[in-house]
DNA sequence: GTCTATAGGGGGATAGAC
DNA sequence: GTCTATCCCCCTATAGAC
C-alpha cells in the first residue's frame, strides 16, 4: 500500500469515485469497503450510517469550492468597491472553482460529477444539508448579481440565478461524458474553453432585457 | 376501481409517479406493483423485467413531448421559408412541450421532473436509448439554431445548445420543489412565466458574442 | 481500531397452479 | 393473464473476538 492515508480518508476517496460514477443507491457499503480495501464494519466505526458517509463526502467536496467562490467574490468586491461590478467576472467567480476540479488528478474529477449528480439525488435527507451548504454562497452571489445587473426584478434575477445553476450543474454532468467535449484534445485546455464559453453564454442570458415573449407565442401555451 | 385500464397501463402510471419522485434505484418492484395495485409477478409478464418497464415509461412520457417539438418547427420553418428565423421562436418549440405537461393533471406533472432526473441518472443502459429517442430532435433543431444564429461556429453553437438544456432539465427538476416557484399562486400563470423566462434567458445566452474572456480572467484558471 | 460472522430485511426474477 | 410461493441474491447494521 504505496500511502499513508488513514481508513477514514480512503473510504471518503473511494466514496467520491463511487458516487460520481453509479449513485448513491448504485453504490453499496460493500462495494464501497471493497474499492476503499478497508473492511466493512470501518465505515460504520468511523461514520456510522451510510447516510454520513455521503454527507461527508459531499462535504470535503464542497466546501473548498464554496469557499474559494466567497474568496474570489471578496476580491472582486474589494477591486470593484467604487464602480461598476461586471457580470461576467461574478460569473467566473462563481464557476470557475468548480471547473478546476475538473483539471485535476483523475481521483478529483469524479467530484465534480458527484456535485451536479447530488443535486438531482432525490433523497430527502440531503435536501437541507444542501440547503446549509449553499445558504451563503446564494446570498453573497444574490447580492452580488443585483449589484451587476441594476433594474433586473428580484424575483426574475432569482429565476435567472437558478437558469445559471442549471448550465453549470448540466455542464458538469456533461464533463464526464467525453464523447460530448471532444474539441480540444484533452483537459487542460478543454476546460478552460467549457469555462470561457459558459460564462459568456450566461452573462448573454443574465444581461437579457426582461420582457414578454410575442402575443403569438403566450396564446400558443394557454 | 374506477378505472378501466389495463394492467400495463397501470404499471406505467405508477412507474411515472414512483420513478420520477425516489428515482430509479429508489423504486422496488414490489413498491411499483403494490402503487400500481397489479400483482408482483404480472410487471415480468407484461415487460420482462425492471430495466424494460423503465424504458417503456421514458418512451410513453417523451415521446409525444418530441413529436410536438418537430411539430412545432416544422410549422415555424414553413412560416419563416423565405426569410429569418428566430432564436425566439426555435426555443419555444423547443421548451414549451415539456412546460405543458408540468401544467396538466397531477399525475402528469411528476412526468417531467422523471424526464429531467433520467438525463442525470447514471444507469448504463439508458444512454444509448436516450440518444435513440433524441437523435432526430438535436439533428432539427441543431439545424434551426445554426440558421437563426448565422455565424456562430457549430462547436460553439453545440455547447450552446447543452446549455440551453442544461437550463431546462435543471428547471424541470426545480419545479417538483414548489417552494422555488412560489411568486405566481398556481401552475397555470406560473408555467407560462417560467417559460417565457427561460426563453429570453437563453435568447440572450444564444446571442451572446462569441469570445475570450479578459486576459486577468485567463490566467486564474490556468 | 480492526476484524469475522451473522442477524434481519429487501431486492429481482421465476415456477407452476389456476 | 393472473396469482402464490419461493429461490437466491445483496443489502445495512451490529455483536463480539482480537
Amino acid at each position: 500500500m504505496p500511502r499513508t492515508a488513514d481508513t477514514k480518508e480512503q473510504i471518503l476517496d473511494a466514496a467520491e469515485a463511487l458516487f460520481s460514477a453509479h449513485g448513491i443507491e448504485g453504490v453499496s457499503l460493500r462495494s464501497l469497503t471493497k474499492e476503499a480495501k478497508v473492511n466493512l464494519a470501518s465505515v460504520h466505526y468511523h461514520f456510522g450510517s451510510k447516510e454520513a458517509v455521503v454527507k461527508a463526502a459531499f462535504a470535503r467536496c464542497i466546501r473548498p469550492v464554496n469557499r474559494e467562490r466567497l474568496a474570489l467574490l471578496d476580491q472582486l468586491e474589494k477591486e470593484a468597491a467604487d464602480g461598476h461590478l461586471g457580470v461576467e467576472a461574478v460569473l467566473f467567480a462563481l464557476f470557475s472553482p468548480t471547473m478546476k476540479l475538473a483539471r485535476g488528478s483523475s481521483e478529483r474529477q469524479s467530484f465534480v460529477r458527484l456535485c451536479a449528480r447530488l443535486y438531482s439525488e432525490p433523497a430527502d435527507y440531503l435536501e437541507p444539508f444542501f440547503e446549509d451548504e449553499f445558504r451563503e454562497v446564494m446570498k453573497r452571489f444574490e447580492a452580488a448579481f443585483a449589484r451587476a445587473l441594476p433594474g433586473l426584478p428580484q424575483h426574475e434575477l432569482r429565476s435567472r440565478m437558478r437558469f445559471a445553476v442549471g448550465v453549470m450543474a448540466h455542464t458538469m454532468l456533461d464533463c464526464g461524458r467525453t464523447h460530448n467535449w471532444t474539441a480540444g484534445k484533452g483537459d487542460e485546455t478543454d476546460a478552460q474553453a467549457i469555462l470561457a464559453s459558459m460564462v459568456r453564454f450566461v452573462a448573454g442570458g443574465m444581461l437579457a432585457r426582461p420582457g414578454r415573449m410575442t402575443p403569438a407565442r403566450e396564446e400558443a401555451v394557454a
